[in-house]
Formats: structure tokens, sequence, C-alpha cells
DNA sequence: AAGCCAAACTAAATCGTTTACGGAAGATCA
DNA sequence: TGATCTTCCGTAAACGATTTAGTTTGGCTT
């Protein structure tokens, strides 16, 4: 069922029946009612291919999924985030294209989507320390929006992201309020900025309170695993000085952690303390009522939300200044800390 | 940069210039080879939108993720089967659209997405005992592939699968012939195809011993996650007759297993035995060199690239047969399984 | 030299919308 | 009453490709 043939059906014009069906207001109300109600009986629905040519709008939104062949890891966070967003996009009329490309082939990707007219904007993720596709974007003139922020571009740019400093830090004064003095960080990979900024957060609270960091305390891992966690742990526990708590970058970590601990048969939460950081994905609850670990949360599907917000935002308003958000992660209290052993907690 | 201003820095028509990059056949070779350059010096890409309008084909492919409002829960292998998916679109010149769409709108999703030309076709996920979705799809005449199957469905339909009642059935055969004979099963959502296929297995290698299934000893989750498992161990260890044997539905779940198991100092692998369904996911490995649970291993992404290649399939070539591929999981031995205690193993 | 054919190219219709422009009819105003 | 607005609707030109139906050119045949 065409718009042709509906105008036809009508005794109207494609002209009047395309505007009775967008709300234009150059149209008789009368006129407009029976438009709609023909429309309706014929489940009438518009082409999507040729509005948007006719519109020179894509209605879509691209978000670039970069595949790093060699470890043929993919992001778990991903899938919520993507969720948050879908939910935005539907609301909104819009449609979501996800594009896994290898990672060397990202640019021409974006590049792609834009010059094609696949896309109107696009969600950028997984960001690095001087991220060098945020220059391309700029420069394409594509609109984009940043999941997390890369410091060091030199560019301004839209940007949604958790303040994983400031919840490092906090999580860190934390323990450091338990007496706990040998806090193990294990951290995500740290060529992305969310990990550096997180290792910031850590050694900020540390010296902020005459302590140094110890580098055989800190375990960056390429890949934020439960395997990854527990050789951390393992790592951590039989130091001369062992660790008493652990600062993870995921609960998939905290939970190899908590598996290295208990095969000691020690007990977290007495013998050893446990933050995660929990990003409140729908398949890794914490716990139900009682959360298992205690955790700096923040929710990567209400993040996929708002940058999906902001990215139509400026798809649909041009010329804004860049836009940015800044989300705090809330400290959770669990059942994986406690006062640090063989030392007099304050207060 | 357009085909007819292309066309003209050429002083060609638009038509010539089309067929040259498409390879047509009656255009001359230097003729080609002149164009090309051109096109590539000026990087000129075809409008998407105008290829779709004209040829009438979307060049797209739809999933649809149903979201359960009430749960908010996703599905954790949904990351992987996606990216799997997305290698084969990427080749093939295909672009994927995801829409998330509350559990109660699917139908008109599916409609919206055809009736308006978006997807040329669609994949069918997180399928139920006789799915509706199957017939709806069918009578519209939407191109599409099941991931799994929908028992008592009675169109035919194209679908790929991984054999979950032999995978159960070979789990449960394993754990017997160790001397187990208080089988715990923790499985998924028993509304679910896939659950009932895996329990079938499990109850189906009982009876073909001559034991009849312990109601006490299964636990059917709505959820598939760490804490589910958990409480599945929990109780089936505080039975007069405790498990000595758990067979689990996805990884997680065996994580919460195995915390149960050592909470009460008891070892996995010696004092009770774990399998587990491996989906092979990127960020849930079974360890690395050695695997930690007996498993039976099928990659969820390796089913995501099959199905979308059977979906291309069926897209470009109308009135095909409808197709299966069912894939085998195999079974792998780690250190998660050991003969019954107090029972004297077979051979 | 007329006719025919293949090779290489072009003109124009087409896909299904939106939208710039225009026009008829009735209402309002001087 | 005639001029000027509104109101409501229609005509036709986009949008940028593909594709159908020619057209030109030159070589070959007879």
């Amino acid at each position: 069922m065409n718009l042709k043939e509906l105008a036809a059906k009508l005794g109207l014009s494609p002209t009047t029946v395309s505007r009775a069906l967008n709300g234009y207001p150059e149209v008789n109300e009368a006129t407009r009612e029976r438009v709609i109600a023909v429309a309706r009986r014929h489940n009438y629905r518009p082409n999507a291919r040729a509005i948007r040519l006719a519109t020179g709008r894509a209605l879509a939104v691209g978000h670039v999924i970069p595949l790093n062949v060699q470890t043929e890891m993919m992001n778990p966070i991903f899938a919520d985030f993507i969720t948050g967003a879908g939910e935005t996009y539907m609301r909104n009329g819009y449609d979501m294209i996800l594009s896994v490309v290898p990672d060397e082939a990202e640019e021409s990707a974006y590049r792609d989507l834009m010059s094609r007219g696949t896309v109107d904007g696009v969600i950028v993720q997984a960001v690095r320390f001087n991220d060098p596709r945020l220059r391309v974007l700029k420069e394409m003139g594509l609109p984009f929006v940043v999941h997390g922020r890369s410091t060091g571009a030199e560019v301004d740019y839209n940007w949604v992201d958790v303040n994983n400093r400031r919840a490092f830090l906090r999580a860190t004064e934390f323990l450091l309020d338990l007496g706990h003095r040998r806090i193990a960080l294990v951290n995500g990979n740290e060529t992305m900025d969310f990990a550096l900024r997180r290792r910031a957060g850590y050694s900020d609270a540390l010296t902020a309170r005459g302590l140094s960091v110890d580098p055989d305390l800190t375990y960056p891992a390429h890949e934020m695993t439960e395997v990854n966690g527990w050789r951390a742990a393992e790592a951590g526990l039989s130091l001369a000085q062992p660790a008493t708590a652990f600062l993870c970058a995921s609960m998939l970590q905290g939970m190899g952690v908590r598996r290295a601990i208990e095969a000691r048969g020690l007990k977290m939460g007495r013998d050893v303390s446990v933050i995660v950081f929990d990003d409140d994905l729908s398949y890794l609850r914490n716990g139900d009522d009682l959360p298992i670990f205690t955790a700096t949360r923040s929710s990567v599907r209400e993040a996929g939300r708002l940058a999906a917000e902001m990215l139509l935002t400026v798809i649909n308003q041009p010329g804004l200044a860049p836009q940015h958000k800044l989300l705090e992660a809330e400290l959770i209290l669990g059942q994986s800390t406690g006062p640090a052993p063989s030392a007099t907690p304050k207060g």
C-alpha cells in the first residue's frame, strides 16, 4: 500500500495525505481524521527507504563495535549499554545500526557510515587515552557522542561518562578508613581511559594519606575476566606483606578474587576485603536483596540511555556547543568489606 | 559527490558510471578503469538511501531484542551472538539493525520492520515452546532464521540450534559413569525451549539407567545468574541425601555452585562434581589453558555466524526449502569433575 | 551500397516519499 | 463590490541511485 494508492483511495493528492499523516497544520481536521482512519484500516506504513531519500536524513544511529581480532574480546558491558540506548531510539523512531568491524578498519567504517548516508550520527565506545577517532570524527563533521572520555584529546566533544576517578578515590578512602594499608588494584586494560582514571583515583587517595603506590599491588589486566581476578589475588595474597584488600574494576574480577580468597580458607569480608566496580549489568546482579560485594555502582544501561538522548539532541540541533554529562557512582555497602585484620580501625 | 556530479566530471552519463562501478558487462574496460580511478580519487560512495529505494531492497537485517520489562533481564549470550552475526553481515555489505522492544510489542515490531521496508529479514532469538512469533512471521512472508527451535510449532522454519538434549544427555551419562547418583539439574528458564531440551536430555539419561528424576534435585531458574546457582547448590547440598554433582545450564550458575561448595569447606571436583554448559562467551572464558569446569561447549558466536549466513541465503534465494543446522556441543574435560565420593566408579 | 549486428553509450522512467510553489474558494475588510 | 487574506488542497520537482528502452557508431556481410 503506497502513498499514491492510499491517496487514490481517498480521492486526495499524495501531498495532502502526507501532510495529514505528518501533522502539518494546513489540512482540514475532518480530512485529517478521515485520512488517518483509512490509513489505519489498510494499515499503511510509509516506506522508510523513500522517507530517508526524500528527507536526506538516515533516521538511524550507528554503534561501531571494534573487534580486536587477536583477543576476540567483546566488551561485556556492551549489551547493557545497547539496551539503554535502544530504548531511546525506539521512543524517537530512530534505528540502531550495529557495525562489527576489525579494529584497524574502524576509521573507514565511520567514513562509510557517513558518506553513504547510512546514519545521522554515531556513539563511540571503549575510548583510549588521546583517542585518534575523536579528531577524525570531528573533521568529518559526523555528529557523535562518546561513552567515556579521552584524556589528552585536544578537541572538545560530546560525552557521557561516569566519574571513574572519584569512584575509585572514594572506594580507596573507604578501605583506608577501615584500616587497610595493603590495598591491591585489580584494574582493567590501562590503555583504556576509564582504567587510567580509576588508577588515578586509587593513587590519589593513597598519596593524600602519605602512602605510596606499591607496584607489586597493582594488576592491570588486558581483560577483566574472572580468571584474571583470580590470578591477581593469587599474586597479591602470596606477597611477603600480602594484600588485605582488593579494589576491582569489574564484578567478574571480584568473583575471581573471592575464589582465590576462599581457596585459601580465608573469608571475604573478614580476612580480606573486596570492593568492585559494579556496572549494574542485568545478567550480573550483585546479589538481590543484600549486595554480595561492597561496590561503586553506576548503571551502564542508564549511561546508554543518556548517551543516546544526547546524540539525538546534537543531531537535531547542529551547532550546539559540546555537551557533557558526568555521572557519579554510588557506594554500595555489601558483605565483602570489613576492618583490616590486625589493625585498629578508626572510630 | 553524486553519481551525477561524478558522471559530469567524467563526461559520461550516470547510467554508464553506475554500470561501470557495479561491474556490468556492457561497458568498455578502458572506460571502466577510468571511472573507477576517478571515483576513488574523489572518494565517491553511492548513497545507500538511494540504492535502497531504487532496488527495493533494504540491504539490512533485523535483530529484535525483546525486553522483559519486569525483570529487565538482558540475555548474556546476546552480545556474542551479535558479534558472530555482525561479522557475516559486514562481509556481505548488509547492515545489522537492532530493535529493542518491550515484550508485548514484539509482533508489531516485526510488522513494522517488514512493511516499512527497513529490513530484508530477521533473526529470532530466545524462542519458547510453541512460540507464536514463528507463525506470525511465516504468514507475513518475512524471511527469518531462528536461533534455537520451538517444540510444538506446527510450521516449518529455518533454524540454527545446538543439540541441547544430546549435550545434557552426555553430561549426565558422564556423571553417572563416575558413580554419581544424586545429580542436580540447575537449569535455565523452563518456558524457553532450550531449557526444556536440556531437561529432556538429563531425565532421559537417568531413566535409561533405571533412575528416576528427583524433583528435589531440579532447579529451574528464571535467570541463569551466579546467585541463582549458589541458591540451587545451597539447597541441593542441604538435602538429607545431598547432591554429589551439579549440572548447570550456564557458567555463571556454575560459579555460584562452586561458591556454595567452597563455603562449606568442600572442594569442587573432589567432593562435589560440576558440569556447566559453556557458551564460549568471550568475556567468560572457562580458564585459559586448563578448563576450570568440565563443560559441554558450543560457541554462541559461531551460531551467530551460521544463522546470519543462513538468513542471507534465504533472503537471496526465495522459495528455498526450510534450512536446518544442528550443532553438537563438545564435552570438555575440566577440573570440576571426579568420581562420586563413597562410591566405586566403574572401570 | 544497403542491411545487419555487436559494442558502447544515453535518455528517461522508476522507486515512494517530501516539499516548494501555486491556485481556487470562501471569508474579511475597506 | 472589489481587494486582500486565510484555508485547504493540488502540481510538479526534488532526493540519488537503478534500469528499461532506446540510440549511435563502426565493422562486417552480401
